[in-house]
DNA sequence: GTGGACAAAAGTGTATACAGTTAATGGCTT
DNA sequence: AAGCCATTAACTGTATACACTTTTGTCCAC
């Protein structure tokens, strides 16, 4: 493992978090895996309680699950829940793309045609991290043109919940088709084209849920779920 | 209010989350007061660490905000932030109410009955805080009925999000509409009168937004008074 | 060889100590 | 008397210390 060396002045809290979540979004750290608080502060050269921020802070986005005097551990989301969040991003974004029509302006096109570009490049390269980030902050990125901060938020949150699936489960091929529908739904709302947009962003939504494989051979540290 | 998942460990520091909770949200802590960290550790009889790890969670409930270095502060809610919250909220349950009306049982439709009754009780109550915890509870019960758990946390954290200003704002023949309106809602799934449901799901949103009143004000800023 | 009890080790939970920063106080100058 | 700087008090940020719990390892009885 490399040893980070982080300014102390910008809050060391954050930068644990990061590598943490980098770590486990990479699959550096396998789901189940224990986060030991102690050899993640000498990993980090801080002390346990910095260390014991960033893990409250890990569990809350659901990266990492806290288990009462044992410890925390990477978290393993089921496939139910998964299937779950597609559920109410279908919910949310269905109705976002609808309105995001109503108040379409050129610069916001301009907006979400650069991030595709920056999708494209991120989908050819190899950093599996950077392309699930990307894609998914296209749906952030929506968000947040509307002058929501709420709902941006609150997207924020379910694609971070449901980013340790994707990264579990998404293949390159996938994530391409993914990079495509984008674009295409992008095309819809330049051409305010409501019916289209929304129909468009429901079936993007399907399909990266339908892509994903759930019966890839997962790594976990649950005995009785791994012999059975 | 509906408590998130919050692992065991932290319990103690849950006794603190909730006094703090129910103090703010009662307004015995005004907007913009000052939280010490030593005064509330001597007020719950433990160490700063507990009280920190109740801040931080509050702060990540919007109940108050930190400011680094310069300590925890209640929130004081934008009248447009409440806005972000209700559109994002109509987003999600409108598409919600639709898909409830095609997976309704006379189960389901027996527990939002029971539950409506509860509110009735609590609404012609005086616990103010009681009376929005369940009429908020409403909408996450809904949630759960659907067997979506993501759904029910999502909507339990924009309606935890919202709480501080429909407690503040909302006044007591608001709070009888929105029971009213619950019972109508209920009837319309009952019905499995999709469309007449997810009118009048919007239309309670709706209702319930306009219905704020921004111009109250409630002093305390002695910590040890407010928590008394 | 198996199982159970007990002891040691490791790890988490909470409190306290110390360092660094921000806000408050008071005297000094003008 | 008002404003400014220095000093100090109060408070937050981080590290460390200690208590308690869980896990691991060992020894003995059977």
């Amino acid at each position: 493992m490399k040893k980070m060396d982080v300014p102390a002045t910008l809050s060391s809290t954050r930068a644990i978090v990061d590598a943490l979540t980098k770590a486990i979004v990479e699959h550096r750290l396998q789901p189940g895996s224990k986060l030991a608080e102690q050899k993640l502060a000498d990993h980090f050269g801080v002390s346990r309680t910095l260390v014991r921020q960033a893990l409250f802070q890990l569990s809350q986005n659901r990266l990492i699950r806290l288990e009462p005097a044992r410890g925390a551990f990477v978290a393993a989301p089921a496939v139910d829940e998964a299937r779950q969040v597609f559920a109410v991003r279908r919910m949310l974004e269905t109705a976002m793309t609808r309105e995001f029509v109503q108040t379409v302006t050129p610069a916001k096109i301009k907006a979400l045609r650069e991030h595709v570009a920056l999708e494209k490049a991120a989908v050819a390269g190899q950093d599996v991290s950077d392309r699930t980030e990307l894609l998914g902050d296209f749906h952030v990125r929506m968000a947040e043109l509307m002058g929501n901060k709420v709902l941006a938020q609150m997207l924020g949150e379910l694609i971070s919940r449901c980013a340790l699936i994707t990264l579990m489960y998404q293949t390159t091929s996938a994530a391409e088709h993914s990079n495509d529908e984008h674009a295409d739904i992008v095309k819809a709302l330049a051409a305010k084209d409501e019916e289209r947009a929304v129909r468009l962003m429901a079936e993007h939504l399907e399909h990266v849920e339908a892509h994903l494989v759930f019966d890839r051979k997962v790594p976990t540290h649950d005995i009785t779920l791994a012999l059975s």
